[in-house]
DNA sequence: CGCAATATTGAAAACGATCAAGGGTCGTGG
DNA sequence: CCACGACCCTTGATCGTTTTCAATATTGCG
């Protein structure tokens, strides 16, 4: 299995391209027929509103990442366009009686939702048992090593991240005062700067460190 | 894709019959070869130890549930049996570089991840926009929709849940003092009862609706 | 330039964690 | 059969974190 979903794989399979602007809602849970995107390009948000009226990110869903349509119907989750994105798109043939794709295809649906149950895996230990320093921390390291990161601004590592501290909130569990509190106390520690998009790590080992981040679950090479 | 794992299918397909004793690892996130495990009766408790020395139950693994070790594995679970547990363990095809299986078992393990996302995903948002009671409530709720209910005492709906109240609070993220605390007050509001390792829906209806209960994410006829 | 969305800060209140102590139940061994 | 220990459940009091409410910058965008 692959480290990563080959996408130029994908590309030559026929499956449609299709934009979305920024904002704009990528698939509801009472879409039309069932079908598989790879997002190309962009960032994008599966999410759920629930009856109490306030709004939970499951997932970011990144460059290579895959959206299943039938899955997001039966978690109730919203997708939405971030930043604007392109998307590849096919019948989601996983939902079909008989195998009717490549079977390598069936490979990469399973890895890629591997990939996503370790994230989630992950982020629930973060939201059940860590304050929101290391929430906040977390999420930021996961996206950053996600992304993949640069070297600038003194040598330091960073990374575009077009989130407001409102989706970050939405997506750690925290109230956007909190989001902006923790990010003030880590910018005052030296730990990292998220201004205008940009996230800066500035003393990423320690960060890493003090909120106990472990790569395993994002950088795989195992699946 | 059929609401359930068709275990009949499975249990003909060879693989090779597993007990574990109540209390006893199932995998840790260093076996050996990569196995998929059946699971045929009894509880099992997916769980991460955090460096800060609190214990995260990610999934409780029920009749018909899956254990991928490769996923375990991953994600830096462990898989311990809560009661005793029967499996059907496999070789781990899923990362065989050709297809090696009944075409089948692949859409089996697809669908048993999105099953298994669906859940994760729900309980994200649980545990990041929902107070104590609602978590716990959601919890006993979801658990009960998974084992099936049964009718008694005064023609409620119960079923056996052999989990301390350590287990319950490990799994949505509060302390086992505030479980016990939040029992007291479903109890004292006459929602629940759990004794003795029996939960009792006093007021189903009600309790769904407190805590928003949509079973749409467990009782799947969809995949 | 002006509006809307986002970010920032303070003060008060709520919620859940933690600490500490006691009670119940079960199984084991004397 | 009872004593003991292990484990789980229960309750009270206090402390800390995060939420909420409210008001004010700041930024981005038409």
């Amino acid at each position: 299995m692959a480290a990563q979903i080959p996408i130029e794989h994908i590309r030559n399979l026929g499956g449609v391209t299709r934009t979305f602007t920024a904002g704009s809602a990528i698939c509801g849970y009472d879409d039309e027929a069932p079908r598989l995107l790879f997002v190309l390009k962009g960032w994008a948000a599966c999410s759920k509103m629930l009856p109490n009226g306030t709004r939970f990110v499951t997932e970011f869903v990144l460059h290579g990442g895959m959206i299943s349509t039938t899955l997001t119907a039966l978690s109730r989750e919203t997708v939405r366009a971030v930043t604007n994105v392109t998307v590849v798109a096919f019948p989601d043939f996983t939902s079909l009686p008989k195998i009717e794709a490549p079977t390598f295809f069936y490979r990469i649906v399973i890895g890629e939702l591997m990939r996503h149950h370790a994230r989630m895996s992950e982020r629930l230990a973060n939201m059940g048992r860590r304050d929101a320093l290391e929430r906040t921390g977390h999420m930021l390291l996961e996206l950053g090593t996600r992304v993949g990161t640069s070297r600038d601004y003194d040598n330091c590592e960073y990374f575009d991240c077009p989130l407001t501290q409102a989706d970050i909130g939405d997506a750690v569990g925290l109230s956007t005062v909190h989001i902006n509190r923790v990010l003030r106390d880590m910018r005052e520690a030296h730990l990292l700067l998220f201004r205008n998009g940009i996230v800066v790590f500035l003393d990423r080992a320690r960060l890493a460190d003090l909120v106990d981040f472990d790569e395993t679950c994002f950088d795989t090479t195992i699946i």
